[in-house]
DNA sequence: ACCACGTGTCATCTA
DNA sequence: TTTAGATGACACGTG
């Protein structure tokens, strides 16, 4: 799991559009939809392009004309490539949707969207980004997938219209036509259901509102019964309450799920009265009905609704005329084409800050997206959540590092990290807690920053709540309600780096700290949380203005200028001084390790050798022996054969037990008497005998 | 359950 | 004296 950070600056509003991008599918599955509001080119693009590779489909709809940049991410690297016509005409679509006012919404296949913040006083802008996304997802040939777009585009002129129609839609989508600029404008324009009615008329489709209605019917029933298994599933205790979630999940897999949705949430929100959505925000909206398209009907409290991890995304992609459905049927049948969002409710709190007329631009989508359970499998990683609202901070104007070793601060470290989007009985965005979720009571508490809060950020200084509009988090896991400071209660735990005058703690400490963060590493973590250090997620939950790499890498020079050019709090250079003593040791331990094992190697080499070279000498000390003795043997016989021969004064046979031969220098052999042999003396003896 | 191995980390030593 | 590197020891994960 990896997730880009794409930005958007609108009329100098700032809305961060925080994306999690399962990189993983983004290899794997060659149907990926991805639409991008970024503008190109960036680092991220190359992020992208690099992490998707060639064989993706990610489009790229920059909002910019000024940038002169459309098409294909692909088509965006910086190398600079003709962009495809789909890409333009999608390109020429997004435009006039902008020039309109239209909203527009990025459809991205994504594992969350996070619509982090939203200047305040900039509403207009915040909708623009918003609608506008919004309304790119609804036109459907837009963000469809790649295919769609280059179908479409070619010989469409550039007309959006064409791309508005949408493959994607279908069953009762396919019905109706596609719904040109014109009519999202109208969309955008309608903030109530009632309007909705007038669309369809205009649309020629007055026995939709019909349709409406029983869908509404249904929907309440749905939500009554999910509101009925929220019920019970809150007087269960945790473990049973997470097998009822895992049921659920499993119904909704098979197409049976009747869990809250993203519809039910759109109803929610456009039945609401304008300007409301803060007081839905806050929890103190009363229950409404909503009917989920599925002959069910529920009543749902928006706080439950997004207590039970409703995406603020998915709100925005609902369509208020209550034309949205699920279509595991058509999702099965045209997996590359559905839309494939997964959303969760992880808004930004600034949308209560005034001037942020969130009810503004959600009924603005005059969309139908059918959400798929294929969406249901993607499970947004909490941790995640947590980095990305971390992260967001970082780009944040006014964004004030010493804020977050208080920001890590939490009352009730236990009490689960909220961000736990799955956990709850009623998600929509199902998850699949296998990997993704803690187990246990803490679930969604976010194991990276968890590990700081327990292991390593203890004792940092605390007690403070940060401010609303620097947080944006919703607690799906709260069955008691939505309230105002939702966003900041269940966000973070007690994450504080812990910061020791030497910077270290002592080795009892860290190592049990470290275990215990090591197993909830290993339970929570998703795939990319996991592959990650836990020096990598600390300096990405601090906001560490490098990587782990660079901070290890670096000369020490550079390392100290480095330092010294970026202001960094103490905390900050406790930690990258921290990281830099670890990750040197780790390196030196490695090589330390290396080099006592090529010493072990060596030595065993000069072990076998040195065997070897003894078994070599062996043979040839067997071999010399044997040589000798050959020579022994042969200079006996000779010995014998010469005394045998020889004969004394007397012709007598000299007796070799008395005499022995002597060689003298000039060749010549001596017959001396063995008790002649006296040291010193023999030699003259013998000379003078053999004369 | 036990063991071997690899790894990260810390404390300490060394150049 | 300071500092980076080396290394022993410990804890933990994994097969």
């Amino acid at each position: 799991m990896k997730y880009l950070k794409p930005w958007w600056s609108d009329g100098g509003g700032l809305l961060h559009l925080t994306i999690l991008l399962s990189l993983a599918e983004l290899h794997l599955d060659l149907d990926l939809d991805l639409y991008l509001l970024l503008p190109p080119p960036t680092r991220l693009w190359d992020e992208l392009l690099l992490a998707s590779g060639p064989t993706s489909s990610a489009y790229a709809l920059s909002p910019f004309p000024a940038s002169g940049v459309w098409g294909r991410a692909d088509q965006l690297h910086p190398k600079g490539r003709e962009p495809d016509p789909a890409a333009e005409s999608a390109g020429r679509l997004l435009r006039e949707v902008r020039a309109l006012g239209v909203p527009f919404i990025p459809r991205t296949r994504v594992d969350a969207w996070l619509v982090h913040s939203v200047a305040a006083g900039d509403a207009d802008g915040a909708h623009g980004l918003l609608g506008a996304a919004a309304a790119a997802a609804s036109a459907g040939g837009v963000g469809a997938s790649v295919d769609d777009s280059s179908q479409a585009a070619p010989g469409d002129g550039g007309d959006p219209r064409a791309a508005a129609s949408s493959p994607l839609d279908a069953g009762e989508e396919e019905k109706a036509p596609a719904e040109p600029t014109a009519q999202v404008l109208d969309a955008a324009a309608s903030q109530e259901n009632e309007v909705l009615g007038e669309r369809h008329q205009e649309v020629g489709h007055s026995s939709q509102n019909e349709e409406n209605e029983q869908r509404v019917s249904a929907q309440e029933k749905k939500l009554q019964l999910k509101n009925e298994d929220a019920r019970e599933a809150a007087d269960k205790p945790d473990w049973e309450a997470e097998k009822t979630t895992e049921s659920r999940n499993e119904r909704s897999l098979n197409g049976t799920d009747t869990a809250f949705s993203l519809e039910d949430l759109f109803q929610l929100l456009s039945s609401q009265p304008e300007n409301s959505l803060e007081g839905l925000l806050l929890g103190d909206t009363p229950p409404v009905s909503i009917n989920d398209g599925m002959n069910s009907t529920h009543n749902v409290n928006f706080s439950q609704a997004i207590s039970h991890d409703v995406n603020l995304h998915e709100a925005m992609l609902l369509c208020p005329d209550n034309t949205f459905r699920r279509d595991p049927v058509a999702r099965t049948s045209q997996p590359p084409q559905e839309p494939f969002l997964h959303l969760n409710s992880h808004t930004n709190s600034e949308q209560t800050l005034p001037g942020t007329n969130w009810t503004g631009f959600l009924p603005l989508v005059g969309n139908q997206i059918h959400l798929t359970s294929e969406d249901l499998l993607h499970d947004l990683d909490i941790n995640i959540f947590d980095e990305i609202s971390l992260m967001s901070l970082a780009t944040e104007e006014g964004f004030d590092p010493m804020e977050v070793p208080q920001l890590f601060q939490e009352p009730d470290s236990d009490s689960g990290l909220s961000l736990n989007s799955s956990h709850n009985s009623t998600s929509v965005t199902k998850s699949n807690s296998s990997h993704s979720m803690c187990e246990g009571g803490a679930t969604g508490s976010s194991s990276d920053l968890e590990s700081l809060s327990h292991h390593d950020l203890e004792g940092a200084v605390g007690g403070y709540y940060p401010e609303p509009n620097k947080l944006c988090h919703v607690d799906h896991r709260s069955d008691s309600g939505f309230h105002g400071d939702f966003a900041f209660q269940h966000l973070f735990h007690n994450h504080t780096y812990h910061l020791q005058p030497s910077g270290l703690e002592s080795t009892s400490n860290s190592f049990s700290r470290y275990g215990k963060s090591q197993k909830i590493r290993g339970r929570c973590l998703n795939d990319t949380d996991r592959n990650l250090s836990r020096d990598e997620r600390r300096a990405k939950a601090l906001h560490i203005p490098f990587s782990v790499d660079e901070i290890v890498r670096m000369p020490v020079e550079s390392f100290n200028n480095m330092l010294s050019r970026h202001y960094l709090t103490d905390l900050q250079m406790s930690l990258i001084r921290d990281i830099r003593r670890r990750g040197k040791n780790k390196v030196a331990a490695q090589n330390c390790r290396k080099r006592k094992l090529d010493i072990i190697l060596n030595l065993e080499d000069d072990v076998c050798n040195l065997q070897a070279k003894k078994e070599i000498l062996k043979r040839e000390r067997a071999q010399y022996n044997k040589a000798i003795n050959i020579l022994k043997q042969k200079l006996h016989n000779l010995y014998r054969d010469i005394f045998s021969r020889l004969r004394d004064d007397e012709g007598r046979p000299v007796n070799p037990n008395q005499y022995t031969l002597q060689c003298s220098q000039d060749g010549s052999v001596l017959i001396v008497p063995k008790e002649l042999m006296a040291p010193g003396h023999r030699k003259e003896n013998q000379k003078g005998k053999t004369k």
